[in-house]
DNA sequence: AAGATCAACAACCGCCGCTAC
DNA sequence: CGTAGCGGCGGTTGTTGATCT
């Protein structure tokens, strides 16, 4: 329904990459840098879909991904991101250096749910989230408890049925995506002006998926969020926006301090609007009654 | 030793928002 | 202004190796 699959499926490679196939991939996007990707297999040489080829490269083959041994602060780190923003986990991966957001789903869905579980004797597959209930990870432990293989949609209704009555909750909305927009900073004031219109005044800088990107998409969501007109959470204590610094690493500070710092900044920020979330929940819900 | 089950993770699929036409 | 196309995201599935019975 809706829409045309992204691209035909006929002769087109499926499954696992082959040495060869990530070899070209690479070497293209060494070439010519990322993006075009429907075009982009074409152009390499490769029999496979654009979006397979993205996911290739974003998640495995760019030469800043960090992969496995999850250290303990990142692992503690993704699971209060987790209970602050849900299964969000391309923000998540953004606050976390060389990892993907596959990586982190991955990670949650087998290592830190059962964790969870384990610790605090409850379906953590709840998190203390904000976020709407519809977007709790389905998967995690459900595979097996169904038997391995078999589709487990019926499975996850079958859950909802007989889970609890959902106790009221607080949403945030679900925040706008907001392409990769330039945070212009002004050195006098040490803050950031942050209009949306401005997307459209864009650079070659901004063409790119950088984390800077990933902070700007960040600010626009808090922004969304919050309304909040202040943005010195991202310009006070953590120099993450220069314009000079667009290369293809974290601006994550690695050490568990700052993460520390940065999780409680987020609570904060969270925190900070939920008053105006149960007015504005209570007011969508005086629309529907 | 062999089949069954579990665990991990790579990859696919479908949907959505943004943008260019 | 409407819409098709693209890129990105999250959910889900498939595959494979490890462990258990």
């Amino acid at each position: 329904m809706g829409r045309a699959p992204c691209c035909s499926k006929v002769g087109l490679h499926k499954g696992p990459w082959t040495p060869k196939e990530d070899a070209l991939l690479t070497k293209y996007i060494q070439a010519h840098g990322e993006g075009q990707w429907k075009s982009l297999p074409k152009k390499a040489g490769l029999l496979r879909c654009g979006k397979s080829c993205r996911l290739r490269w974003m998640n495995y083959l760019r030469p800043d991904i960090k992969r496995g041994n999850i250290t303990p602060e990142e692992d503690d780190l993704i699971i209060r991101m987790h209970s602050l923003l849900g299964n969000r986990w391309s923000l998540i991966a953004g606050r976390l250096p060389g990892r993907t957001d596959n990586e982190i789903k991955n990670y949650w869905n087998t290592h830190l749910c059962k964790k969870l579980k384990n610790q605090t004797g409850e379906d953590t597959e709840t998190p203390n989230s904000l976020e709407s209930p519809q977007q709790e990870p389905a998967s995690g432990s459900k595979k097996k408890k169904n038997g391995g293989k078999k589709k487990n949609k019926q499975k996850n209704k079958g859950d909802k049925d007989n889970a609890e009555p959902p106790k009221t909750q607080v949403y945030l909305p679900k925040p706008i995506r907001v392409k990769a927009l330039y945070l212009p900073r002004t050195d006098s004031n040490n803050t950031y002006t942050f209009d949306s219109n401005s997307a459209s005044a864009s650079t070659n800088q901004e063409k790119e998926e950088s984390p800077l990107t990933k902070e700007s998409n960040l600010a626009s969501e808090f922004r969304n969020v919050g309304e909040s007109d202040d943005f010195g959470f991202f310009s006070e204590d953590h120099d993450l926006v220069n314009a000079s610094d667009m290369e293809c690493h974290s601006y994550f500070p690695s050490d568990h301090g700052s993460l520390q710092q940065l999780y409680e900044e987020y609570y904060h920020l969270l925190n900070m609007d939920h008053s105006q979330f149960i007015e504005m929940s209570s007011f969508g819900e005086s629309l529907f009654t």
